[in-house]
DNA sequence: ACCTGAACACCGTTCAAGT
DNA sequence: ACCTGAACACCGTTCAAGT
């Protein structure tokens, strides 16, 4: 079921997801699929619901005792998790929002809860006076923008190639702290 | 031909680009189309290109004469491009590049030109002495990154209700500049 | 930057039917 | 969180054939 999707899904990419091949992979016809889920487009959204869910625990270990040194290597974890699970990440994002319901009410849905970890951590930071003290949401939204981007940018191969995944991300942070400006 | 396809895209998202339905549309047999495109990749590549020079125009335009001003409003420039482009702008992105040909050897493909306008402001920001001296290429590449992740977020529905494309693009453009430390 | 019609190998989804 | 087989309405793509 769910398992064998995500399976399918990183061994040989979203597009190759097909619910025929899911059925015979499990040995039972793909229309008896539609008993556990209503459409193909559920489907992808529980494989989506769950990269949330392991994004979120990447990035809670990756804080661990926070401060600056947690704080950075959550962004290297956000980036690290896009490359290593490029497929995954793809259903995460790449429009499958597009056409998903418009929340069935649920703001606590996995998205939700991943971002939440990076607002925990804006929190702590400006407690610790590390942070300057802006709307900590709209801080963590402007940060995942920005690791999202790293993210995609690598995903869709537009990094010039000496670049890579890591050096950017890290560049990223570090202007990301202090800015560009002279 | 090319222009039916981007007004089909336009109108009725890149999912529903068929080409069955551009031959129709164009009073003509699908497999025509094979005649001006290989492939249906290679009519979404095109569909791309031509969105990357009208990107380019756009941040041209938004430059201006240049400065912090000029600067900003191509920032804005760039999400504003996405925000009413949508389908056309996933088509640029959105994993076109994840089976797109290693790039026949043109560095200087419409991708490359539009972000050659952000390292060449950069540039004349850093003459100006606004901008720190960091390889621009590098820089433009953090910034582009940004934008991007700006756009995408927004695109995927993922902004929480009260914040818009244009709060989010002017606080990130603001963070850009000074970082977010205290 | 030639166009057509038939055919092929795929899809997701529905539906009547069986346990 | 029941499963099946047949059928439907779609795809992109190929190919022999015609101008």
């Amino acid at each position: 079921m769910l398992l064998e999707a995500v399976r399918t899904i990183h061994a040989e990419g979203a597009a190759a997801l097909t619910l025929r091949g899911v059925g015979d992979r499990l040995g039972v016809s793909r229309t008896a699929l539609y008993r556990h889920f209503t459409d193909k487009q559920a489907l992808l959204d529980e494989v989506a619901a769950e990269g949330f869910r392991m994004l979120r625990r990447a990035l809670v270990e990756a804080w661990g005792d926070g401060g600056r040194a947690g704080f950075d290597a959550m962004g290297v974890a956000y980036v690290h998790f896009a490359v290593t699970h490029p497929s995954h990440y793809r259903v995460m994002f790449g429009g499958a929002a597009e056409k998903r319901q418009p929340r069935p009410e649920s703001d606590d849905d996995d998205s939700t809860e991943a971002f939440q970890v990076l607002v925990d951590a804006i929190v702590a930071e400006q407690a610790a006076n590390r942070v300057r003290r802006d709307d900590p949401q709209a801080l963590a939204l402007y940060i995942w923008a920005m690791v999202h981007g790293v993210a995609m940018l690598t995903l869709d191969g537009l990094l010039p190639p000496p670049t890579t995944a890591e050096a950017l991300a890290g560049l990223a942070i570090a202007r990301l702290h202090d800015g560009i400006d002279r």
